[in-house]
DNA sequence: TCCGCGTGTCAGATTATTTGACAAGCGCGT
DNA sequence: ACGCGCTTGTCAAATAATCTGACACGCGGA
C-alpha cells in the first residue's frame, strides 16, 4: 500500500487558508509539505525540490494552474492533483488534458485528500509496467484480459468486442477518472472524440453485464462533465 | 536505403559449398563475412564477433537451427534469416515463431539474398520506432493510419474495422512475413489463434478493396503454407 | 499429369454497432 | 425547497460488420 510517510508534497495555492488546511491534514499523515502561491514560485520548487506529489490549485492570480502545469510538464513528470471548484467541470476536463493525473474538487474532506494521494503515488512508484492480465476486483466480479474471460458471481458473461476493450480501458486505469474523450479516442479512435452518446450506451450495456443493480453502480463509476472511473478497488483503507 | 557495405554477416552452414557460395555473394556486395558451420561455433561467433546480420540453416547435424536461435536470442536481439528448404513450410512458421526475422528458401538467387538481408537491415537500424502514420505505397495507393482514409488511384475507400487492423499490421511490417498466427493474433486476439479462416476471408476483402486485380495481387502476397507478406515498398532496387 | 492441401470466393445467417428518440436525474440558481 | 436545463441513462429499430459453411481454384509435390 502506497503511503504518504515521509513523501514531499507542493502544495500550490494563492489563498493561505487553504495551504494551512492541506498542509494540516498531510502532516498528520506524516509527509512532508512544501507550498507555493503562485505559478512561478511552484515551478521554482518543482524544480529544485522534487517533491513526489503536487497539488495545484486551478484558479491563482497571474500564472493560472493551467499554465503552471503546461510549463511543469515541460520537465517533469511528477504526478499532479489539481484542485478545482466543485462545479467547474471543463477546469477538470482541460486539466487532465494537459497531463493532471487526477483532480480533487473544492471542498474537499481529509479523507477525499488522502486517499487520492494515496492513489496517485500507487500508480507512479508502484504501478506495474506491464499491463494487467487477470484482475480480481472483488468476491464478484473478476477478468482474465488474456483469455477475454468475465466472471460475474461465478457466471461467465460474454461482452462484445468494443464492451471489452471499454471496460479494458477502465479497470488499466481504475481509480483514475478517464475523461470522455479519452475512452472515446482509445476505444473508438481519434476521429469519435465528440462522439459521446456511443460511450453512454457501452456504459450502459457494460454496467448491465457487471454491475449488480446498474442503477445504483458499484464498478463504473460516473464523473459528472468529466468522464467515467472505474472504482478504486485496490485502495480500500 | 540500407548497404551491406562493410556490414559483418555471420553464415551458419554445415556444408562448406553452401557457406561459400553465400561468402562470394555477400562479399560482392562488400560485406565482411564470417562464417560457422554448427551451432555452437554460431553462438561463440554472434557473442564476440557482433555481426549485423545472421543467416541461420535449419537443417544441420547437432544442434539444429532451431535450438541455435532458441539460445542465440537468449542474449541477442541481432536479426536473423533462416534458411529452409522450399517445401519445409513448417520450418518457416516454427523459425519465425522463435524469434527469426524472415527465411529465404534454398535454393535461392543473389537477387534475393541480398534484397532480404537489405530489408531487414533497413528495418533494424533504419526503422522508425514510431509506428508509421501516413504511408505512401506507390502511386496507385496511400493510406493515412491516423484519420483512418485509405486512398486507391484517388478514390477514397471505406474499410470496415477488422480489415482496417488487418492492414495496418501488413502494412507495419512491410516486406516482412507475417504468420498466420501472428495476424490472427494481432487483428483478432490470441484466442482466434487457429481460426486462419477468418483472416483468408479477410485477405480477400482487403484485395478486392485495394488490389487492381484481387486475383493477382501486387500488394498482400501470399506466403503458401506460412502466412501473408506485404510488399516491400520501400526497397525497390 | 494428377492428387491433395492450402487458399480464395460467395452468399446467407448471425451478431455487433449505430442511430434516434426519449426518460431520468443531478445540481444550479432562484 | 423548486423547477429548469443540461448531462446521463435507456430502449428499440435500422444498419453494418462479422462469421459460417460450402465449394471452387490452383500450386506444388510425387
Amino acid at each position: 500500500m502506497a503511503e504518504l510517510k515521509d513523501k514531499l508534497i507542493l502544495v500550490v495555492d494563492d489563498e493561505a487558508r487553504m495551504v494551512n488546511f492541506m498542509r494540516m491534514n498531510l502532516e498528520l499523515e506524516g509527509a512532508r509539505v512544501a507550498s507555493a502561491s503562485n505559478g512561478r514560485e511552484a515551478l521554482e520548487h518543482a524544480r529544485e525540490d522534487m517533491p513526489d506529489v503536487v497539488l495545484l490549485d486551478i484558479m491563482m492570480p497571474g500564472m493560472d494552474g493551467f499554465e503552471t502545469l503546461r510549463r511543469l510538464r515541460q520537465f517533469s513528470q511528477v504526478p499532479v492533483l489539481i484542485l478545482t471548484a466543485k462545479s467547474e467541470e471543463d477546469d477538470r476536463v482541460r486539466g487532465l488534458e494537459l497531463g493532471a493525473d487526477d483532480y480533487i474538487a473544492k471542498p474537499f474532506s481529509h479523507r477525499e485528500l488522502v486517499s487520492r494521494i494515496r492513489a496517485v503515488l500507487r500508480r507512479h512508484y508502484a504501478a506495474p509496467p506491464v499491463p494487467q492480465t487477470m484482475v480480481k476486483v472483488d468476491e464478484r466480479l473478476s477478468i482474465d484480459f488474456a483469455r477475454r474471460e468475465v466472471l460475474v458471481a461465478g457466471q461467465r458473461v460474454n461482452l462484445r468486442p468494443t464492451e471489452y476493450r471499454l471496460l479494458y480501458h477502465l479497470v488499466q486505469n481504475a481509480g483514475y477518472v478517464q475523461t470522455h474523450e479519452m475512452l472515446l479516442t482509445k476505444v473508438w479512435g481519434p476521429e469519435y472524440r465528440e462522439e459521446s452518446h456511443y460511450l453512454r450506451l457501452y456504459i450502459t450495456y457494460l454496467r448491465q453485464k457487471i454491475e449488480e443493480d446498474p442503477a445504483k453502480p458499484k464498478y463504473i463509476l460516473t464523473e459528472r462533465g468529466v468522464g467515467y472511473r472505474f472504482v478504486d478497488f485496490e485502495n480500500k483503507a
